[in-house]
DNA sequence: TATGAATGAGTCTTCATTCAT
DNA sequence: AATGAATGAAGACTCATTCAT
């Protein structure tokens, strides 16, 4: 065919696949995430994770070259905000950190209500003897960061005097511990509890931790 | 109880003549619990639990009908005298609900501490997406026991005016999640955290747990 | 012609103003060459041929519709012309046979010191096993010529007795074995040796043919 | 087990399996050879090469880790013996080398007349390429140990005035190269040639080799 | 002409489980 | 009670090939 063809008109309208692709990858987390959380890691196969992204189980390794890079990039994505938004929230707060804390506080409670934002920490808590270097990433990139947070909160709080000076980190196992804990009934062990009505859980997570047990006068 | 297996070993005349057999199955489960803990269930290899259990792969199913059947096991067995112990030690504390609750806390930091009390629970976390009822006998014969157990000495601390009536839930709560939270900084995220020092990780616990957080005049 | 493929581009009217898409499929041949040699033929991928010819996997399916024609194509490609220079030069040198032979000799050591020339023969040795036609191509469109030619000139050597009346077979034995051992040793067995000096290779070779080894007074 | 209860009487008769066990991995070479050849290692499935030596494609790694230990181990296990024999013949036969020689020439021709025997060398060049490691153990095991017995029987021919001084690397291609030339011939490129008759082959060989080709008054 | 995207088919390798001894 | 041998089933990963653009 010698005589030119093409007369120059590219691109019509964009190819409705270039925006396919663009998504995939996101796609795919999404459906290994899922995959990952009703099976386990071993127990989910690439084929499902592929289907549920709506392509072949081949088409998983255009965008990711093994099981485990999905785990890890998978980790990464859904944990990079995370972290973010507690560090701005600090930064925020320090003006006034009992309101801080106690928005921080509601915020994760409702966030860790929602299964899908506590299926990444299971993950990592299921799968951290055999990936360490998994459970290393997420300290220092999630609970590292969330304590020192809260540590600057708590700081702040003390040096304003609206709390006593008590050892910040006992004062961070105290805030966070409880939260959690229930997450874990929750979801792990298929309780119906506190989270069930975050507002409640939080005002009597606080009443405690502001006021301790004790009897007073 | 869903997870019993029957082993069919319930000879009324035990045979003492050959105490290595008779251990066997103890220290199969020793092995798998170890495995478990290291690999995870999935990746976990007979061939591995029998060679550290010192049999043969084959060996184990002379004692265990199959993989899943192990894991039955291995909780139950590890299960059951915590929930024991919990119970008897709010019985018998209950005259003291202060003092017991100290000494639970103290004991239950302790045995955190050590890996492998933490081991059952972590596999329960990883591994309920897929085995509920693995989540169900754990929450019945463990978890919610030992909240039972809390809640009636918080119960008859209030009863005996030795803190104010909060909610026991929220009581229980701010008792175990700081412990339990620590125990996944140290176990699972490999951090080193107040777990390393139980004595004073109590002592600041109940000293925010009793006192609170809140600045007096 | 059992190996031909009709890759469709006999136009008539070569389109010239498009040199590089002329020179594609060479350029491709180059390629699969070059990776059939260093990973053999099944281990070979197609990406890999066609990042090595500039193009991307899907091209090289542009001007050749599978990689068996890929391998057929090459074959013939790089066959042609040897066996035509082989016919050649004994036509040329039967009127002076022993130095068309000695020609013959030295040119052949330098061609099978470069590994790209002996790519093509070890790719038929470990392929004649499974592609039959393959071999039989090789034999008759190079061996069976290469060996007619020699036989010609040895023959013209006897008529003009040149040598004594020994049968041409065992001759060209004696002429070509030697020198293809060497390029084995040299290429598949990466062992260095006497084609590293070809003019004193062709010396010794041809001293011991034309001598022997007998003792004489 | 305090008591003894070990009579001693072990192996009543000889396990059945026992037998077929220890018989299993020359087998499964002897399979692995097989399918190696035909259809090229990459080719080959390793449930055909089970098949072949009559167990399951997992049978086979109870034997060898990997397709690859497999090539290994084949070609570890052909090729010992050859080098040794090699080596025996012609320590014996520095008395009458020349005579040596032709047993070996004859002896060669013979192998190289049975394909199987040619599978192994035509393996290594197919695969040298992706598998050096191949190629130099086959080089320093097998070629090279060949190369110095013939050189020991050259120099020992030289030393005896039997032949006259040449330089014995050139006396070991004159003597390899046709031989190896011809079981190409045959194997490769399927062509009938002078290996259907070894005697011919080995007197017209060492005809040449001896008075070359010169003619003589 | 050229390619990024996509996949079906295929292979190696692993492992829980069984069984003859 | 114990195990070496054996395997069926399953899953990760690869790659030649196709196609819409």
């Amino acid at each position: 065919m010698p005589l030119s063809h093409s007369t120059g008109k590219k691109n019509p309208g964009a190819p409705r696949w270039k925006r396919r692709a663009a998504l995939r990858p996101e796609e795919i987390l999404d459906a290994a995430l899922a995959e990952f959380t009703e099976n386990g890691f071993d127990a989910a196969r690439m084929e499902d994770i592929g289907q549920r992204a709506g392509i072949s189980k081949a088409g998983v390794y255009l965008y990711f070259p093994s099981k485990s890079a999905l785990l890890e990039a998978l980790i990464e994505a859904k944990v990079a905000p995370l972290a973010r938004n507690a560090e701005n929230l600090a930064a925020a707060g320090e003006a006034n950190p009992l309101a801080a804390l106690r928005l921080l506080a509601r915020t994760a409670a409702l966030l860790l209500a929602d299964a899908r934002n506590f299926a990444v920490p299971r993950l990592v808590i299921g799968l951290s003897g055999r990936f360490p270097e998994l459970a290393d990433y997420y300290r220092t990139h999630v609970v590292d960061i969330a304590v020192a947070a809260l540590t600057r909160l708590f700081n702040a709080a003390i040096a304003q005097q609206l709390i006593r000076p008590i050892d910040p980190a006992a004062a961070v196992r105290a805030f966070i511990g409880p939260l959690f804990f229930e997450a874990m009934r929750l979801h792990v062990l298929r309780g119906d509890g506190a989270l069930g009505n975050p507002e409640q859980l939080i005002d009597q997570h606080f009443d405690v931790l502001m006021n301790g047990m004790e009897q007073r006068a």
